[in-house]
RNA sequence: GUGAGAUUAGCUCAGCUGGUUAGAGCACUAGUUUGUGGCACUGGGGGUCGCGAGUUCGAAUCUCGUAUCUCACCCCA
């Protein structure tokens, strides 16, 4: 038997209906808050990751799908949304263009991971970008827009949130951990030691307790700011708290992508074991330009669907459609040919085997019709359909012609 | 990539220290006297015990390998 590969799912049944669910609601939120859907490659240039997630994240050091094709192109399936995205926006040119551009995408992402619960090497994102708004509002606006994609799901978060800095404060920032880092260089643990030259800001949420301990007296980010980005912060927990958004900061809060800047926040679920992490974004001002687009602020977010699936809580299911039998074989054509008129407008359940009224509203039962409707000798030879509506337990016999 | 635990019917799980035709509940299916559902009762179908070796007279059970899942690390959504 052949089975699908390490950490590829299948999706079907009551997983689709709660996919699909998400879909819908997260779908329907995002157009309310003005963004339109975008479709991206699943297969894009390699060098466009490693430009834009950076060379020396793990995601691109070492996760990615990544192959020659036939026409000898470094190609790799996306490990994630937002650079396609980017390229798109910028390849239609829309950078030029000027002006405020929002979208939202979902589909599948890849990463060669070792999978565990809500980790998955094929997962599925739900993601917004919004290019050309460099007011902290629109970052709030992100954030309100995944609370009410999550309230509207059922499910509980806490918000983390930090600020990363610009180009103004970041990199004396990053000077400053480096030094205080190294006078302690022997005592951090080996994952740190390597941070310190891949990407040193990721030191401050290692995991390791001594690390911890030690780091509880390095420099804050969010003591170093710049006005301009102080500013920013500032203004953006006051909005927060205007609209009832509940936030926690977390000055080791670290976007694992390199492009992010200022703004950066996570949802966190605590019912969903150590893949905590079931939204998570930020502000990224440079990334256009750094994929050769005219400089655009930006600001975006994505949602592992996989992650929330547990968690939504679903709309209970109301009964829906006909289900249509016949009592004797003979009505059996003319049951199909009914049924086949009454699916221009409905959901309906046909039995090819006739059987008694008994068993028919039983098998309407367990599909979970809202009618269930036979046609016997009686009908057939009057022309009508008897119907009965499972709800209301009410009965009707109808001409066939007014069904 | 590192460490640990699991894998028996469609699902959730029993199966003690190796011993005849591997069980239960749910689900599925058929009936319970002929045109009234969700309940109940009675039958029925369904398992190469993840896969492959080894030990043994004999392996679901012990040993090794392998795959997958789960948990933690790592990473991140």
């Amino acid at each position: 038997m052949i089975s699908s590969l390490r950490g590829m799912n299948d999706i079907l049944s009551d997983e689709y209906k709660r996919f699909t669910y998400f879909i819908e609601v997260a779908t329907e939120i995002a157009k309310r808050y003005g963004f339109h859907f975008i479709e991206t490659p699943l297969l894009e240039e390699t060098a466009l990751f490693k430009r834009s997630v950076g060379e020396s994240s793990d995601i691109v050091g070492k996760e990615m799908y990544q192959f020659i094709d036939k026409g000898e192109n470094d190609v790799c399936l996306r490990p994630e949304g937002t650079a396609g995205v980017v390229r798109a926006f910028i390849q239609k040119k829309l950078d030029r263009a000027g002006g405020i551009h929002r979208f939202f995408y979902h589909g599948a992402m890849f990463r060669y991971e070792r999978p565990q619960k809500g980790r998955l090497r094929q997962f599925h994102q739900f993601g917004v970008e919004s290019f050309g708004e460099a007011s902290v509002y629109e970052d709030a606006n992100m954030i309100m827009m995944v609370g009410d994609i999550l309230k509207a799901l059922g499910i509980g978060y806490r918000l983390k949130l930090n600020s990363l800095g610009d180009n103004n404060c970041m990199p004396a920032y990053r000077e400053n951990l480096v030094y205080f880092v190294n006078k302690y260089k022997d005592s951090v643990c080996e994952d740190c030691t390597r941070r310190l030259y891949t990407n040193p800001i990721r030191v401050l949420d290692c995991k390791n307790e001594k690390c911890q301990d030690i780091y509880k007296d390095a420099p804050k980010l969010i003591n170093c700011l710049c006005s301009s980005c102080n500013n920013d912060f500032d203004i953006l927990k006051k909005i927060l708290a205007d609209n009832n958004i509940a936030y926690e900061i977390d000055t080791n809060l670290v976007r694992g992508l390199d492009y992010y800047s200022k703004t950066a926040f996570e949802f966190v679920s605590d019912n969903i074991g150590s893949q905590s992490a079931i939204a998570g974004g930020g502000r990224y001002d440079r990334l256009v330009e750094f994929l050769d687009g005219k400089a655009t602020p930006a600001v975006g977010f994505a949602i592992g669907i996989e992650r929330l699936m547990e968690l939504i809580v679903m709309p209970t299911e109301t009964r829906i459609g006909y289900y249509i039998g016949a009592l004797e074989d003979e009505a059996l054509n003319l049951v199909v040919k009914v049924a086949h008129k009454k699916r221009e407008s409905d959901v309906v359940t046909i039995d090819y085997k006739s059987k008694n009224l008994k068993n028919h509203l039983k098998a309407a039962d367990k599909v979970n019709a809202k009618y269930c409707a036979v046609i016997g000798s009686n009908e057939m030879q009057n022309e009508t359909i008897w119907l009965k509506n499972l709800e209301d337990k009410t009965e009707q016999v109808l001409l066939l012609k007014e069904f």
